[in-house]
DNA sequence: ACCCATTACTTGGCCGACCAAGGTAATGTT
DNA sequence: AACATTACCTTGGTCGGCCAAGTAATGGGT
């Protein structure tokens, strides 16, 4: 008999670790199976809109950011490249393009050496926008880890690597 | 001097912590600023295209599952309390509903005691999905813990929380 | 009683992300 | 040389998410 409304944790098949569920930050709500999961989607998703927030004053969308940078520090690229370094779907990619482009940020021109390639570069008119947002970047970083400890820090990306290679493997989806 | 294309770290203003990256996972290429919330925002796009995997074989699209448990553990609930409880903009919630509504796993009503407010509840039909829901939660969180140890884990939800204090506070966005 | 701020929700629009399906060009096979 | 496969990209559609703006009901203040 699963849900009993108004009746709390009914014991199911599955997770549900123990009594208390940490809700230590923020007053977040945080009942519900999977504390590490939920927490991880909740922190991403403001950290996006944190982004998004940074972003928006300088005319970009979040997300948009990924394939500048690749730009500016890469140069032209095939897009097929630019799909594999943002590990994006390539519908994805073409559309932020599409956009960047009517922006004026992108400039994309057929591949001479292979005509179904198309070349992606940052228009010159673009390079104002490098100092912003890798400034938006610095200050999101701070903002993210204000109060970590070096050795925190270091933990948390080590954390991080290794709930990545979870996620990569299993059912396939990462590059190689 | 901001970008010199094909020329790798020109210095900027921000960020670039030092010479290695540490891309040490799946591949990955990461380069540029901001090594923490590159990689954070990498992890929660895996994690979520993986529930999604997880939740499209039972009908629902990753984002929906919040809002349904929310439902099944707390009975008939106003709009306005889900959407505190799941911390998102009121429109997404009132779009996300219509859509569950129309799959028929929940239902609205008018609130008789105030009539602004919508009551939410879960179907009896949605009822079969409440364990499938929980599995498929705790096999994501199987997978993106595996191999941790129960140090790491208590250490990541740990550094999940400080991160969501500092992205929740600064600019505000946060209940209370 | 009246006005006005607050609360509760909706609509429309835009973007990022995915999938599914399609079209064209390069490459491999026989 | 013809055919099949694979690579590269685009289009169309659907969802989640946000913002901005709008409607409607409630409640407080005077």
């Amino acid at each position: 008999m699963p849900p009993t409304p108004a009746n709390p944790s009914p014991s199911p098949s599955a997770a549900r670790p123990a009594g208390s569920v940490d809700h230590s930050v923020c007053g977040g709500p945080a009942d519900l199976a999977g504390p590490v999961s939920l927490a991880l989607a909740r922190v991403a998703r403001l950290h996006r809109t944190a982004a998004g927030r940074q972003l928006r004053s300088l005319g970009l969308y979040p997300g948009q950011e990924f394939v500048m940078m690749h730009l500016w520090d890469r140069g032209p690229v095939r897009q097929s490249e630019l799909i594999k370094a943002v590990e994006l779907d390539p519908s994805t990619v073409t559309k932020t393009l599409q956009r960047l482009e009517q922006a004026g940020h992108v400039r994309r021109s057929p591949d001479p050496g292979d005509r179904r390639a198309v070349l992606v570069e940052a228009t010159e008119q673009s390079s104002g926008l490098w100092e912003d947002v890798a400034e938006a970047w610095g200050a999101l970083e701070k903002q993210t880890l204000a109060g970590l400890s070096e050795r925190d820090r270091t933990e948390f990306v080590r954390l991080l690597s290794l709930v990545e290679r979870n996620l990569c493997t299993e059912p396939e989806g990462c590059p190689e």
